[in-house]
DNA sequence: TTAGACTTGCTTGTCGCTAACAAGTTAATT
DNA sequence: AATTAACTTGTTAGCGACAAGCAAGTCTAA
């Protein structure tokens, strides 16, 4: 297998800038990997040697794959998190939620090995014997509670029906996102954005006060 | 590991019967493997012996993990389906549709095993390697046909809007079920049938017409 | 019916690969 | 120069897969 990345032509100077660089340049080997061959496929030794390292890098950084996963889903977490923030900005009610809709499509254009490779692992992580299963509910767990939050703010602002249980919304929709997603992921023939078009107007006649 | 399943007692007296009872007994412990330690932990050495046969056997029935997998789900697909079929007998539209989301709940609670592995191996399949997606993008693709000519019958009968495009109304309900039963999987705590309730709500009141 | 040939079901031996850890080497910091 | 951190290499147990062999069941012919 052909080496996809390379060690730096320069070496950094510190130990930090070193260490760094060899976990992001590892890290982002096994983004491509995961879209490339999927978990299985996804071996340590193969993470470490595309990145233009050793075999036993990625198990000296990470500890073991699940710690690697891990780290990755940590990072694209925030990733995402901060793009949804700096979109959504001040907005509440309907508006954000419309937002976050869309943020989530344009991540799929503009960053799709990224999201492959969290989805991926987001599915793969409900093994019993996961390591990184924690790490998925609880940041699932977080963006239904902020979408609630959304729905209660539009509530008191009478753009959304009183009648609706947030948190339970909540669920619903975070519920048609991840399906959405996983019928693209076995079916890539599926017209993604049509999906999340049609889910967007769901929502907002859901949300219709009567 | 002790053997949660036995070799009969009273061997069949032919070879296909004799067979037969051998792939049907790995399936079941595949079936509890799957729950009890997910896709990793459900070594072939571990079906076979808790099966009560040797650690070869189920590579040689099944040709290989994937193999064995994809029976399994062959199985419990096709359990589904006749089991979907009896209930909904000759209904259509709208009762079609909600006596399938019942069929869903009343497997969560009658054969809950066997529906987590089927949703184990379902979210492991889009590892780009996995050789059963086929069979997994197949099966929900019929599902939705299914629920798309429901749908279509309804509009016909008048109970539902004309405006809705049922395959992609389809695809929406679908995108649902399987959103609720990943995060229930992730999250145990999750109280499903309160979600398979507020998604029955949901269908309805999109269904609507004006 | 029954003995030997044949077929099928099942077990054991083995190989290449993996994750993980330990021990060693090289590079940076002090 | 001494110490610490980053990285590489050696090694082990366990995995899936395949091949070879054994055992149980089935068939055929006298």
């Amino acid at each position: 297998m052909s080496q996809s990345n390379q060690a730096p032509i320069d070496s950094p100077r510190t130990q930090a800038e070193r260490s760094a660089l060899a976990a992001s340049s590892m890290i982002d080997s096994a983004i491509e990997l995961l879209n490339a061959q999927g978990i299985e496929g996804t071996t340590l030794r193969a993470i470490g040697e595309s990145a233009g390292y050793s075999r036993g890098l990625a198990t000296h950084h990470f500890g073991s794959k699940a710690g690697l996963f891990r780290q990755l889903l940590r990072q694209v977490h925030a990733e995402f998190i901060d793009d949804l923030h700096d979109r959504v900005g001040e907005l509440s009610g309907k508006a954000a939620l419309m937002v976050a809709n869309e943020t989530y499509r344009d991540w799929v254009l503009s960053h799709p090995n990224r999201l492959r490779a969290m989805y991926i692992l987001w599915f793969g992580s409900l093994d019993p014997g996961s390591e990184f299963k924690p790490n998925v509910a609880r940041f699932m767990e977080r963006q239904r509670e902020t979408m609630a939050e959304w729905i209660r703010d539009g509530q008191k602002a009478g753009e959304i029906s009183s009648a609706i249980n947030p948190r339970r919304m909540a669920l619903q929709f975070y519920a048609s996102l991840i399906g959405i997603n996983h019928q693209w992921l076995v079916d890539p023939e599926l017209d993604l954005q049509e999906a999340y078009r049609d889910m967007k107007d769901n929502m907002l006649r859901l949300l219709q006060p009567d």
